[in-house]
DNA sequence: TTATTATGTAGTAAATTTACAAAAATACAA
DNA sequence: TTGTATTTTTGTAAATTTACTACATAATAA
């Protein structure tokens, strides 16, 4: 928990921005601890709309003023009285706090779903670890990885598992940004390339749990060379340890009885982040690289029609 | 542009027959996505309110009309348009939509963003492709292929480039699942595979165009024996007409430049969702075989301290 | 050309806000 | 207490803003 609020300020500071004050967590929850001190009619339109608060938003201020037993304008003064500056804001206020509060938490398929459920729960929770990833990115990180990439003479990425197939993709990608990239599934190969580094040679380890012993041993032995080793891995684990600069990647997921799906997205797109790091530093003038890349797998396709 | 209308009228009979629509669409993405489908004076507003959504939903209809430059009834005409039942209802719906997370529709990287910048653009693309993937979820292809997978004697996940590393993701987590999988990135030996398959035997191919030529051949030749073949790719590309049954993807996306990095994703959350339909038919029983998997793991990796 | 679709104008209906007045509550002196 | 002055609360009615509808005109396709 204070990791994660220290985290909070280092991305408020390198962001230099969203130092915004969200104005309240939940409206509904203000009404209701200001319930006590409200006079009787803007009572009766407290209590109306606690207890109807989608139905509030939607509705005129008349038709709540009926609900509530007052007058139009004591609906209007009531708004007022919370910050908004009519009745329109409030229930625009309203919709928004209402909105926010309750969705976008993990939901786990259960044996129970069926065709119309479990697919929509795996896109909320896949969706939901983009969004908290986001929240959290730590961009000196990524920064500091960019770099050592750009830099870089040749870079080698390795993944075992689900993370070799991670490692494929950026082997991709970071190929057509004309990075010499390598990728090695084999742990035996990745030992040996890690033992025979030196300078300008960057070692991507990346690992969902931080803790896969052949993996970190191939870290160990790439740290002991004059190489850079960079990881995409969970905070303070034996992984991170090893590295000069480390990406984390926080997602609580139910590793227990599936795969860790989620943390392999946010993987990904951090991916995506640093390859489009490296080619912004680039500049402009790498385009038709991109360019030339693309064109020859023209005739690998069939034409559009 | 009336048939235009036309196709718009084919879409939704066809959205009623395949898709279920759920819950919490995110207007922005759809609004983005039908850009293209919007006569003159619609788009402009489309653009006005895509440009500044948040401006949008505290405005009145006479200056969104006049920041658009159309009248007040084409604003009311695009509301209704989009489900609303008028215009305040339609600020109602971008409201609680905004409020859920992602604020800015697809938005490309420049050369002049920083680091500032450049992270959160691509995860809110990310984050926007899943979005829009969840809403119009092709369920009955999905059912379908699950069944098709729970009934297979033998998997073959096939892809190349990109998708390759997809193949090989697919082949980890269904392996887990107990499906017999096999995966090669290798034409020739996808073509050899295909051609000496038998009843029971199910091919799944994966291609964001569906227009690799070399993959198309390989889904022909499978065609042509008693194997299933499934793809997840493109609709009315040359592989989708190969297959039995086929996941349609619909990203767009700026392939130009970039490569296909949220098509991806959305592929990979949508073979989290056939492995996790494949474990839902094979009901509780099934749950013992994958704690024996994950505990055969554990040797492999440090102990959590 | 004619038919169809798209867009805007003008008027109308509805909703919201303001100004003001009546009512209620409070304070205080006799 | 009781009556009066003062403040606060609440409602009425009018003013204003906002949104919608019907229709006319312009643009587009057949």
């Amino acid at each position: 928990m204070r990791n994660r609020r220290k985290s909070g300020i280092i991305r408020n500071i390198l962001t230099n921005e969203d130092f915004v004050m969200t104005s309240e967590p939940n409206l509904l929850a203000v009404i209701q601890r200001q319930l006590g001190e409200l006079n009787k009619s803007e009572a009766k339109v407290a209590n109306a709309i606690l207890k109807a608060p989608e139905e509030a938003t939607r509705s005129s201020i008349a038709s709540l003023a009926a609900a509530a037993g007052v007058s139009e304008p004591s609906v209007n003064r009531f708004c007022k009285r919370f910050g908004a500056t009519g009745f329109p804001d409030f229930k625009l206020q309203l919709a928004t706090s209402l909105a926010s509060g309750v969705k976008y938490v993990s939901r786990a398929v259960e044996f129970s779903d069926d065709i119309n459920t479990f697919p929509s729960k795996l896109f909320d929770n896949a969706i939901n670890a983009l969004l908290t990833a986001k929240e959290e990115l730590p961009l000196k990180a990524i920064a500091q990885a960019v770099d050592q990439i750009a830099q870089a003479r040749r870079v080698y990425f390795f993944g075992l598992g689900t993370s070799a197939a991670v490692a494929r993709d950026a082997e991709h990608k970071f190929f057509r940004f004309n990075v010499p990239v390598f990728t090695h599934e084999d742990p035996l190969m990745q030992r040996m390339l890690a033992a025979s580094a030196g300078v300008g040679d960057l070692f991507f380890f990346i690992s969902h749990t931080g803790r896969t012993k052949v993996l970190v041993e191939a870290a160990e032995i790439a740290r002991q060379t004059e190489a850079t080793v960079v990881s995409l891995t969970a905070e303070g684990s034996p992984l991170a340890d090893k590295s000069h600069c480390c990406i984390n990647v926080k997602v609580e997921e139910d590793t227990e009885q599936y795969l860790p799906m989620t943390s392999r997205l946010v993987q990904l797109v951090i991916l995506d982040v640093l390859a489009a790091g490296v080619t912004l530093r680039r500049g402009e003038g790498f385009t038709p690289h991109l360019a030339r890349i693309k064109d020859s797998l023209k005739d690998t396709r069939f034409p559009t029609s």
